[in-house]
DNA sequence: TAGTGGTCTAGACCACGAA
DNA sequence: TCGTGGTCTAGACCACTAC
């Protein structure tokens, strides 16, 4: 990555927006330009970099889906004040996760039931007219040690063809996330005390902690599924990286009205 | 927030590029255009939108920066196939978490030391060169009831004005976040079982299971800081909620209620 | 080598909102 | 009011790479 501390120099960037983007960027990043302070306007930066309004509005507009300046009409470009911390977390998909981690992935399938939604089906989805679910509970192995515990609901309303699906091949997660398309999800991390039945299914000591994945994901407004996936906390984590600067994966435009 | 599943409306949107992007957005997340689909070249959409290229060369790029769509060069655009789940968290700032929960604030420090960085210390913060850094530990309360235990390393050399601040007002981390920018943050999320001393200052039960959030933060090739900080597992879940079609991440109340 | 995206221009009109 | 950003056009040349 560039060095980003010596704004004078022009980075030998490939494009001309971008060697702009990361000339304005390092002012703003190694303080030179403090939060609150006014950017030149668009038209003063065309002439410093001799370059078209387009050039220098595209530079601007994606500094500001950033979140590194905050733009306002009549009133101008200044930098950002330093924003809430985002992490983009990439929810593993376990299959592929144990396979990429060189250990060979297996699945048991410790209860299946398809039944008409309860109280408790209803609550966990989120819905109030009763359905038909498919609720399971399985164990995912690598390497024949247990990695996770995982219990599911899926709302056969709005996926129907789950009904008969064996998961032999892939296991439910990963089906849903190949044949089902989502449009909302919600996730929700936490930490537990391992029951005794967890302890056991899972190997480790009693009242052990355990890393508590929860996930709900919508289509539309239908329900898709829930699922908690319980990991022993010695080998687990969760990371995320974020970098507005450079990240692939770019979030939307921030919300004005941002407390 | 609507429906997306009917790709022949446009959207009522502000500007013509929003409304095409709705309209593409609905057509992907919908699975009318699965992943791996060629989505027609921007020749094609101009006739389409009846527009300039780059209004669709805008939509494009900025579809694709989200990951939806992969651009290549001669070959076209298309549906990007793996739909990893990716959860947009908001790592949370202690204090103003806490006064969001309608509690009074209290920081309580249990130990500060600036010194030339250990061993430990580099490897914390992935440096390689001695230099000066802070040390601290400290607790942040909640109504007078210890609600996260936070270690933290700041580097010195990137923030010599930390050394000074009591931190009287505002806790390293919400000082940092309002005085430093930054560019890449690291998160990890994992779970520990508390050791006697943690479960004494949090007040949970011995061997209590524990919700562990680690940051580091770099501003350009510069570490700012690395802090770890450790929650009672009863009392607080990190929660994350993602739309990949034009959803915000709006900040969720910490459910209590949630089992 | 030809098709596709990547970039850039020199204008234009409009919308918003601070002065 | 009127300065500023928001958007859009109708071209142009270049870079890359799949065919």
């Amino acid at each position: 990555m560039a060095d980003a501390t010596n704004p004078s120099t022009p980075e030998p960037a490939v494009s001309l927006h971008q060697s702009i983007k990361a000339m304005l960027q390092s002012r703003i990043l190694s303080g030179e330009w403090p939060p609150g302070h006014r950017i030149p306007i668009e038209h003063e930066l065309m002439k410093t970099y001799a370059c078209s309004r387009m050039t220098v509005s595209k530079v601007l507009t994606e500094l500001a889906s950033r979140g590194l300046v905050e733009r306002r009409r009549r009133a101008g470009t200044f930098v950002a004040k330093p924003r809430l911390q985002f992490a983009l977390l990439q929810i593993p998909d376990v299959k592929a996760e144990i396979i990429g981690l060189g250990a060979a992935y297996a699945l048991k399938i410790l209860a299946r039931a398809t039944r008409r939604s309860t109280a408790a089906d209803r609550h966990r989805l989120s819905i109030s007219q009763p359905g038909p679910v498919l609720a399971m509970r399985y164990l995912h192995f690598a390497d024949a040690r247990p990695f996770a515990l995982e219990d599911r609901l899926i709302d056969l309303t709005t996926v129907p063809q789950a009904r008969d699906e064996s998961f032999a091949v892939e296991p439910p997660g990963s089906w849903l996330l190949a044949h089902v398309p989502w449009s909302a999800a919600e996730h929700s991390i936490g930490a537990i005390n391992a029951d005794p039945e967890t302890a056991s299914l899972l190997g480790v000591a009693p009242n052990g902690a355990c890393l508590v994945l929860s996930r709900r994901t919508w289509r539309g407004a239908a329900p898709v599924t829930a699922a908690d996936t319980v990991f022993p906390a010695g080998g687990y984590r969760l990371v995320a990286r974020f970098e507005p600067g450079g990240g692939r994966a770019d979030r939307e435009a921030a919300p004005k009205n941002q407390a």
